[in-house]
DNA sequence: AAGCTAACAGACAGGTCTGTCTACCACCAG
DNA sequence: CTGGTGGTAGACAGACCTGTCTGTTAGCTT
């Protein structure tokens, strides 16, 4: 058995599947364990040898969220093409993507943090999160040439933000829509 | 006793108050009544006359943000002068201003909607709020001159809901720079 | 066959939450 | 002085929450 250590079934994949459904459409502090224990189909126990605590699930899910995600940015990014300048606007067609997902229900990290003190470990994570999409943005504006990067990076991942948190209110595809309108006309405005 | 029926330190506007702070702080689902109840030196009955449903309290909470922050928001806007289209890039200093506030912690709206079940009274009157805002900055946009109001405002509410709504991770100034930055830019594109 | 591991099933403790209820108090108008 | 109003103080019910614990079962390895 070298490599299904742990089976695509096992109980740690489905609880952490569970939470991630269940966590994204009702906010982590509105679904309890014994939720995720009922609908993941396993014991307490068992949720509790592989989350030692509640707060160990949460930061599990963002990080299924920000691979999720984070991904989801890239494929979109690259599907534009190789130029950095036209992947800075093809990004936001993940957006899009995201809007039209059934069950959409905004930015998982804002909303998490939202119910989380700042000095937590979990608020932390989510920080962490935009803090790598931020520089991977920044590095592509760079790449393509902005005067300046920060500034450019700072623009687009607050459209993004935006875009992906007022997915929140109302999840109207218009949004993407704009937002990428948005990105092209800041995008061309960056580099002439 | 004509004017002052409720005067200024009543029980109400005392809850009202402290739920506002806490709730902004903590999210509404975070703090319990018993917590509002402690401090605000109220009793139990008496918060429970003015708002049957703690929900009536978080409903009371949205309108006291929405007339605090659509009011700096106008405020803001009315200071860059008498143009509609200098207004549409004024408007984002009341952002500004907000992130310096002590105890920043993003947008109320966004946060609270995270919190509670899209269908719910609470989360509709967020909806509310931000159909508001977005009709009266299409209004100044239409006044603007520009060609397509609708989503030149679109475009500016996205950026301004992006730019509270990051304030929930970190209160980073620089981002009520670069959504000021990226107004104008779409200002101007926009409009020629 | 023996033993180990992972999981299941579910009771339980201790705490917190919302919302109700009783009882008392202070004031002011008639 | 009497009754209504608005407030205080706090017990209480019933639900739900996290996290712990006991005991059982199934499968795999040696």
């Amino acid at each position: 058995m070298p490599a299904p250590r742990t089976p695509a079934g096992s109980a740690r994949e489905r609880i952490l599947e569970t939470a991630f459904r269940l966590f994204y459409a009702y906010g982590p502090r509105g679904v309890g364990v014994d939720t995720v224990i009922a609908e993941s189909g396993v014991a307490k126990a068992t949720l509790y040898k592989h989350f030692p605590r509640k707060d160990d699930l949460v930061l599990a899910y963002l990080d299924k969220v920000d691979q999720a995600w984070f991904g989801a940015l890239r494929a979109a990014a690259r599907a534009a093409g190789d130029a950095p300048r036209d992947q800075l606007v093809g990004m936001y067609d993940a957006l899009a993507g995201a809007c039209r997902r059934e069950g959409y229900h905004g930015c998982a990290f804002i909303n998490t943090a939202a119910e989380f003190p700042t000095g937590s470990e979990v608020h932390a994570r989510t920080v962490e999160h935009k803090d790598v999409v931020r520089a991977w943005v920044t590095d592509l504006a760079r790449r393509a040439g902005a005067a300046e990067p920060e500034l450019l990076a700072r623009q687009l991942t607050l459209l993004l933000d935006g875009g992906l948190a007022a997915g929140v209110l109302d999840g109207d595809p218009a949004v993407a829509e704009a937002a990428k309108r948005s990105a092209r006309a800041l995008v061309d405005a960056a580099l002439g």
